[in-house]
RNA sequence: GCCCUUGUAGUUCAAUGGAUAGAACGACGGUUUCCUAAACCGUAAAUUUGGGUUCGAUUCCCAGCGAGGGUACCA
């Protein structure tokens, strides 16, 4: 049954016109109203050339002769509030019991491809709170699209070139006494992280002896001696120097080792993985190609630029005077390779806001250098994570470090759960798994629940919640459904395909069912907006409305047998919902907690 | 300078141009012989300012103020 159909067509019978889905506004009444749903006149004016009062009245009695689905309705202003008949509801509920695929579109042979480019890390430091909020968005619209029927290669392209690599490198080399991540005990992202700390804290002292010679900030940064080590390694690697590509991929392998316990603690993965170092080649192939085309130009002092005013943009550097390639030239050869590697239909760059410009760029050149898909990538951009103070910076040691927050929120989440008695009887090893699944729980859902778009504020004093709106809140909750479900089996109740019809609902139930049904709009509307925000906000209404009629209305202890396997599956059917959201956002859901 | 994003309770977040702007945390008060109290209920508390478009604006447009980001050899 879809009331909107309907609905639709009854407006076209009544006034002999075709309307669009958009004109046929329908909400959820509001609680202080009589009615389930709600249809906003206003929009209907131009076609039924009267009144809003008289069109609502109209439309509500055609419908309340002719849809059987439709109870009653009353009209208050412009708004046509609809009562759905009760024989309905548990229909309803039965479609939605009996959909094997949980409202999510299976991939088919012919299903686009959508190729998701995410984390995107540099080598020279290890991840923190802004590359969590990236990978959780990243690997979340990945679940999301692939609910929609889409086909997903998830794609890691990773920095490990470049001067900031070979300024860990020379750091370690200096003054590193061949240190190594087992001889430290420390994750191999965490020790090169030092040592380019340790790089930019010497600099800055020769910096500022070089300054107290009387050399001004731009003369010392250019008599710099470390600095000009650090560009000589990085000549030497392009070069192919032996020795320097031998240092360079241990440092790189200890790294990549590092990140790989991050991300596995985190749950998110990659299809393929793309490294810098071995598709800026590429990217200068293409652009040299650019040149001799007559797309970009030269300067005298052979650097290589595009000219983008005449796109309202400014000139772009691609290549430096000393042919050493950048950032933009990288990403074009990366995508040149991508597309000889996949059939993709649709390209998405999960990058932070900071880098709107540049893919504002990117695309352009793209589309001159003669790539089809140049103009249809997307940047998914999304907002920075702040500090209450502002921003996070490294300098500052401000930086929130994302294996220290996970586990912090993992050991927070055992403290407190012990303190609730949560983890009486459980094994150790079980206490860890569940308070691995709460603490990754909060985290996740604190990030995700936030319009991607937004920057968003993290406090590390006051860390993160485990009551309201929060992961663990919504874990709870799935974990009491489960609870009550084993009630029931242990009853030897046996819980039917189909529930009978006939049987009258409250108005929490119904809300409920209405909650439910919308799930599948949902999914597809958090793909098109490319937003797993909706999808938080969501599950949340729907959990935060069950704890209500959980409360008000008893489920095991119900008399009429037929009630109580209508709630039984109620909430079986919430919990398969908060199961699957849950998954699209990444997050696990525990059987107890 | 120019360009982009953004401004909602004390705080963190919601609200396809629709009814009296929703939650949560914090504050204050209440609920447990009953299926998991990480729960439920109640009270106080907000749209940066000024114009405009509209039957209707937190939402769209213009201007001011505040915050963040980008802006040709960092990624």
């Amino acid at each position: 049954m879809n009331i909107q159909t309907s609905v639709q067509k009854a407006i076209e019978t009544l006034y002999g016109q075709q309307v669009n889905a958009a004109q046929v506004q329908l909400q959820k009444t509001k609680k202080e109203f009589k009615g389930h749903l709600t249809l906003v006149t206003f929009p209907l004016l131009k076609i039924s050339k009267k009144n809003p009062e008289q069109t609502a009245q109209e439309i509500g009695e055609y419908l309340a002769i002719n849809e059987p689905a439709i109870a009653e309705f009353n009209v208050i202003k412009g708004f046509l509030n609809l009562t759905i008949a009760p024989v309905y509801w548990v229909g309803m509920l039965n479609e939605i019991n009996a959909d094997k695929n949980s409202g999510l579109t299976a991939q088919t042979e012919d299903s686009q491809l959508v190729m998701i480019e995410y984390s995107s890390p540099n080598t020279n430091k290890p991840l923190h709170l802004g590359h969590i909020r990236n990978n959780l968005l990243g690997y979340s619209l990945a679940e999301i699209m692939k609910a929609n029927g889409y086909k997903v290669v998830k794609t890691n392209i990773v920095n490990d070139r470049g001067i900031h690599i070979c300024k860990s490198m020379l750091a370690w080399q200096k003054w590193g006494n061949g240190v190594t991540p087992e001889s430290t005990g420390k994750k191999g992202d965490h020790l090169i992280g030092d040592f380019y700390v340790l790089f930019d804290k010497e600099y800055k002292k020769e910096l500022g002896e070089l300054h107290d010679k009387g050399l001004s900030k731009e003369e010392a940064e250019a008599q710099s001696s470390l600095m000009a080590e650090a560009r000589e390694m990085l000549r030497k690697w392009e070069a192919g120097d032996m020795e320097t590509v031998a240092l360079w991929e241990k440092m790189n392998s200890w790294v990549y080792a590092g990140f790989d316990e991050t991300y596995k603690r985190l749950g998110v993965d990659f299809d393929k993985i793309y490294y810098e170092s071995e598709t800026y080649l590429t990217g200068k192939e293409q652009v040299l190609e650019g040149l001799s085309k007559g797309i970009f130009y030269k300067q005298e002092d052979g650097s290589v630029w595009a000219d983008l005013t005449t796109d309202g943009l400014d000139n772009k550097l691609l290549l430096r005077a000393d042919g050493t390639s950048v950032y933009m030239t990288q990403d074009i050869g990366t995508a040149k390779l991508r597309f000889k590697d996949y059939p993709i239909n649709k390209m998405v760059y999960v990058v932070g806001n900071e880098q709107n410009y540049h893919f504002q760029v990117l695309s352009l050149l793209l589309d001159k250098l003669g790539f089809e898909f140049g103009k249809g990538l997307t940047h998914f951009s999304y907002g920075m994570v702040e500090l209450p103070e502002g921003k996070m910076k490294s300098r500052e040691g401000t930086v929130v470090d994302a294996d220290d927050l996970i586990e912090e929120m993992i050991s927070t989440a055992k403290e407190t759960s012990k303190e609730l008695g949560k983890l009486d009887g459980y094994s150790e090893e079980e206490a860890n798994k569940v308070s691995e699944i709460v603490g990754l729980g909060a985290l996740k859902y604190f990030i995700l629940k936030v319009d991607p778009r937004k920057n968003m504020v993290f406090n590390p004093k006051e860390s993160i919640d485990f009551n309201g709106n929060t992961g663990p809140f919504i874990q709870y909750t799935y974990a009491r459904i489960q609870s009550v479900l084993r009630k029931a089996a242990e009853q030897g109740i046996s819980l039917p395909e189909s529930l009978d019809t006939t049987l009258i609902l409250n108005e929490k139930e119904e809300d409920l069912i209405l909650n439910l049904n919308q799930f599948k709009e949902v999914v597809k509307e958090a793909a098109d907006s490319y937003s797993p925000a909706l999808i938080a906000n969501y599950v949340y209404d729907l959990v935060k409305e069950y704890n209500q009629f959980y409360h008000d209305y008893s489920i095991l202890r119900e008399e009429n047998e037929a009630l109580k396997k209508f709630r039984l599956v109620l909430s079986l059917n919430i919990g398969k919902v908060i199961r699957t959201t849950f998954s699209l956002l990444g997050i696990d859901v525990p059987d107890r907690m």
